[in-house]
RNA sequence: GCCACCGUAGCUUAGACCGGUUGAGCGGCUGAUUUGUAAUCAGCAGGUCGGGAGUUCAAAUCUCUCCGGUGGCUCCA
């Protein structure tokens, strides 16, 4: 069927005269007037006949779901032929239209059923907020048709029951549940949790309602960073200069942390034997949707992380319990996902993604979770040096089993103290994965979703399978604990992070920009005259940062406009008046202007810089020698 | 993968419902102007209307199909 939906103050409607197809109505229904009021037009489908049950519990589902989200008090189900083409009979229409009407009345709701085959008059007046108006196709779903080529783990995953609680600091547990209008989470006071509340909802609601596209894609467009490649596969991106310099140094910079902290940076083939013992059983636990080639000998697949590698390698070390704990890094340039079209999301989820991913082999378990502190604070240092907030600008969310949460639970609430902040917990019964335990960090974007930046894992069961050991002080071979974690989460998606932090800033009339240490073009001379272009180029070279000078023959104000919308933070007119008295008037974005002679704009810069990583202009420091890219 | 919507110049877009020579702004190029804090003026070039097939005397427009994108579902080891 197709339905449109109104979020209406009221709607008033009166059946004026029958069609061939009415139904019989009493006269007190000809004529009705219900206000705060959700209303759905229906169009019943040929394709609804012979499923009017199933039919209508999917219209109710989608009632109820958009119900929760806009609260709307009541509903009125306005049977509405001109949605559709090809109409059910009558008969059905009827059948849907008044079993939905019965089952929303069980859960309690306030309904009302406008008269089916006649013609009527109406007047609505719509709400008009982003959500008060939406279309939707639905279909009766047919449960005998459901997929039996689903393998045995995917099915068991379908049947694992997650149990939900917020962990606040104090160490109380607070149960949530969705209500029967779906969408809302109870159980926790979230007043000073907006983005928490957020979180939850996302994690533990099926659905949501959003027709925006997230605002990183136009931004990562427009600035030139990064594109789509039509040439290519779907979810694989190009980087174009700019955008190359904020991943190389992103990468840079979450390379350079993880190997201080005793990382061991390695690197493995992208490509692997699915005939390869190990994998194969790895692969079937798992059944994932990756990349196949056909090399000239053999069928392999893209990695979709590097633990591939990294175990493979292990599997041949020798270790003992004296190295350990030790930790093996690679940057995986990339890992591959072949993600449901559907899935695909800008830079959000990718099919070819950089990943940092640091395995930890740790004797036990105690050392495990010594190692999961440390890394903990690893990832909260290169995350808040990155430019997040932290706590405040990520959620915390911890998947834990039953067992390993009883048995141990001071652990987990050292991470929440840790972090100073309650987390959302997801709890299940039995282990599905192969880790007892994860955290993450969540970010929430402009339009209530969430991603994971920093992840850690309890992984129990691939040193088995790998063939991984250590000899113990005991002289015998024992299978260690691997830690997964990704210390910052993929590197597209802190570039997805910061545009979307940045598209947040502006809408709330904040300058959007990128942390300092990103902007491809730090400071930027405009020259008034042609006279000046060699000086300000001069004065470029004695700069620290990325300056760039725009030689261009254009005014000033159009100078000033192409700087703006490149978002960069310091701006330099240079004329006359710099000239002699040797004081620039520094356009600060986002702040007050400031008047400095070279040397203290030299230290300004190399404030803001701090000790980040650093690379040249990717482009040609002269704009006039600049193509464009896109528009 | 399923459902819906979208694809016209490098970019933003008008034209599509109702078939009849694709029109503009920005950007680019050329020229004029020599300019002090968010768009100087004029001219020129730029289009397989996402690809293919079909219907038609005639297709950007209607139909089918493929590709690409967005949203929802599903998924996110």
């Amino acid at each position: 069927m197709k339905t449109l939906f109104i979020h209406a103050d009221f709607i008033e409607y009166e059946a004026r005269k029958k069609t061939k197809l009415a139904e019989e109505i009493s006269d007190s229904q000809k004529h009705n007037r219900v206000e705060e009021v959700l209303v759905a037009f229906i169009s019943f489908e040929t394709r609804d006949e012979g499923k009017e049950e199933a039919a209508a519990k999917a219209l109710v589902t989608n009632i109820e779901e958009i119900v929760g989200k806009v609260e709307a008090e009541r509903i009125v189900l306005y049977p509405y032929a001109h949605l559709s083409s090809s109409l059910a009979n009558a008969s059905s229409s009827i059948k849907i239209l008044h079993l939905a009407e019965d089952i929303l009345k069980e859960a309690g709701h306030e309904v009302y059923a406008s008269p089916f085959g006649w013609y009527k008059s109406f007047n609505i007046s719509c709400k008009g907020h982003p959500l008060s108006e939406l279309s939707r196709e639905i279909t009766a779903d047919d449960e005998a048709a459901e997929d039996s080529d689903l393998s045995d783990a995917v099915k068991a995953e379908e049947k694992m029951k997650s149990q939900w609680f917020v962990l606040d600091v104090e160490g109380n547990e607070h149960s949530l549940e969705l209500d029967a209008k779906k969408n809302k989470v109870k159980g926790y006071d979230f007043a000073d949790n907006i983005n928490l509340k957020k979180f939850c909802q996302y994690e533990m609601a099926k659905s949501r309602i959003s027709k925006q596209e997230p605002p990183h894609i136009e931004l990562m467009r427009r600035l030139e960073l990064v594109d789509y490649e039509p040439g290519s596969d779907p979810g694989n991106f190009r980087y174009y200069p700019k955008g190359k310099l904020i991943k190389n140094l992103l990468e840079r910079f979450v390379n350079d942390e993880v190997k201080r902290t005793g990382g061991m940076e390695i690197e493995s083939p992208i490509m692997y034997d699915f005939e390869h013992p190990s994998l194969k059983s790895y692969m079937n636990r798992f059944p994932a949707r990756q990349y196949t080639i056909q090399t000239p000998d053999k069928k392999v697949f893209l990695r979709f992380a590097a633990c591939f590698g990294q175990f493979l390698m292990m599997h041949d070390a020798t270790v003992s319990y004296k190295n350990l704990p030790l930790r093996l890094y690679e940057l995986s340039r990339y890992s591959f996902r072949v993600e449901q079209r559907g899935e695909l999301a800008g830079l959000r989820r990718l099919r070819a993604f950089t990943m940092p991913d640091c395995h930890s082999f740790c004797a036990d378990l105690p050392q495990a979770k010594e190692e999961i502190e440390d890394r903990f604070e690893l990832s909260r240092t290169v995350l808040n040096d990155i430019g997040y907030d932290i706590p405040d600008g990520l959620e915390f969310a911890i998947r834990v089993t039953k067992e390993f949460y009883d048995e141990n639970k001071d652990f987990v609430m050292g991470l929440v103290k840790r972090w100073n902040r309650p987390a959302l917990v997801e709890m299940w019964n039995e282990r599905f994965f192969y880790f007892v335990f994860k955290y993450e960090w969540n970010f929430v974007d402009c339009l209530d979703k969430a991603s994971a930046l920093n992840t850690d894992q309890i992984d129990v069961e691939n040193a088995e399978r790998y063939g991984i050991t250590y000899v113990g002080s005991d002289g015998e071979k024992h299978y260690p604990l691997i830690l997964h974690q990704s210390t910052s989460g993929a590197i597209e998606r802190l570039i997805y992070s910061l545009l979307e932090k940045a598209s947040m800033d502006s809408q709330q009339g904040i300058k959007a920009q990128l942390p300092f240490w990103l902007a491809p073009t730090q400071i930027r001379l405009l020259p008034v005259k042609e006279e000046f272009i060699d000086e300000c180029l001069a004065i470029a070279e004695k700069l620290p940062g990325r300056v760039d000078v725009d030689d261009r023959d254009i005014s000033v104000g159009k100078m000033i406009r192409y700087a703006e919308k490149e978002w960069v933070p310091l701006i330099i007119v240079y004329g006359d008046k710099e000239k002699e008295s040797g004081q620039f008037m520094v356009r600060v974005r986002g702040a007050e202007e400031i008047a400095l002679d070279i040397d203290a704009l030299a230290v300004l810069i190399d404030e803001k810089q701090g000790k980040m990583p650093f690379e040249p202009l990717p482009l040609a420091q002269k704009l006039s020698r600049r193509i464009t890219f896109r528009g």
